[in-house]
DNA sequence: CTTGGAAAGTCAACAAGGCTGACATAAAAG
DNA sequence: CTTTTATGTCAGCCTTGTTGACTTTCCAAG
């Protein structure tokens, strides 16, 4: 934690050299991020993007699905395969719009919600070494680069999610 | 887990909603990460697997097909395939080996280096962005939680990049 | 009431990039 | 000479992304 003034030295973290490791480490980070729960559905008939839905339908219990095509940044037809395979299996439920009836909303199901759980504390748990390995301070700057690496738009979703959208009154 | 009071204030960034804001990072983050690369490479023929062979063949020249499977933690049907594509068109060259003629030796043409250099431009210019944005403090601890979330074989690969090799890596 | 258009769903086709299995060399090692 | 290692290749499969075309549902404006 040198606190080099304004000078030539505090810059060195935006060399192409410490940039390149920042890259590399995003790579083999992310990779050891999706280990866990890649690991669980791999012998289960579900992929990553079964977990994606899972965590933001878990996330952001009732949502549309138009509302999901936008966090999770993919083609309807391509959600749509993935949905189907949750509704037919009973992990999600998939409610009419009560005052647009064109909108679905989307709930776990207990045996959905089961899955999430059991997915996400695989996940919670690597992230929960890794915080407590690095400490609090580390963790904040975590946060900070990954929230400055997110294209705008998707930045305005993550705040809007941080923030609000559950009402289990959290903060 | 919604009180997490067990060891104090200092112990708030290991909450379940802590966690998850931090996977949720991860995920959005991960695609900014990524999307810049992609934009240059969908215009051409090739896709994100190729920009990382080309990334690790520039990373350390001339390492083998076996060092790279590893990094990479690809199998070599897979590599294979990009591989093959960066070969025929003269992006990357494969040398057989001196000692061993069983290797092949892995270097980027003149040709290869250019794209290489586009598109970790590309990547660099996000990182940079996103450092800038985010001060020296901030990247040493995002440094440090990403390096404590990857597998433990992988950290090791990772830690042995990060020293030796601008002049001449691994042999 | 009719109709335009938005939201959602579906079908078909395709591509990238993972995977496994089987097999072929060539060369090093023993 | 036999075994092991490093690599390459063929064939086939899966997941998950894409585009395009089309239907159904249903709100809302004319």
């Amino acid at each position: 934690m040198a606190d080099t003034n304004t000078g030539g030295e505090n810059l060195l973290f935006l060399t192409d050299e410490q940039l390149r490791k920042g890259i590399e480490a995003m790579f083999f980070a992310y990779r050891g991020f999706t280990a866990d729960p890649d690991r669980i559905l791999s012998e289960l008939e579900y992929g990553r993007a079964h977990h994606r839905a899972l965590h933001f339908i878990n996330r952001s219990r009732g949502t549309t699905v138009n509302n999901l095509l936008a966090v999770l940044g993919v083609t309807k037809q391509s959600l749509n395969r993935v949905l189907r395979s949750l509704i037919d299996d009973g992990l999600v439920e998939s409610r009419v719009g009560r005052e647009d009836r064109r909108e679905r909303h989307l709930y776990l199901t207990a045996k959905g919600a089961d899955l999430e759980r059991q997915l996400s504390e695989a996940q919670r748990a690597r992230m929960r070494a890794a915080y407590r390995a690095a400490g609090p301070q580390a963790v904040a700057g975590f946060r900070q680069v990954l929230e400055a690496m997110m294209d705008e738009s998707i930045r305005a979703q993550y705040v809007a999610l941080k923030d609000g959208t559950t009402k289990d009154g959290k903060t």
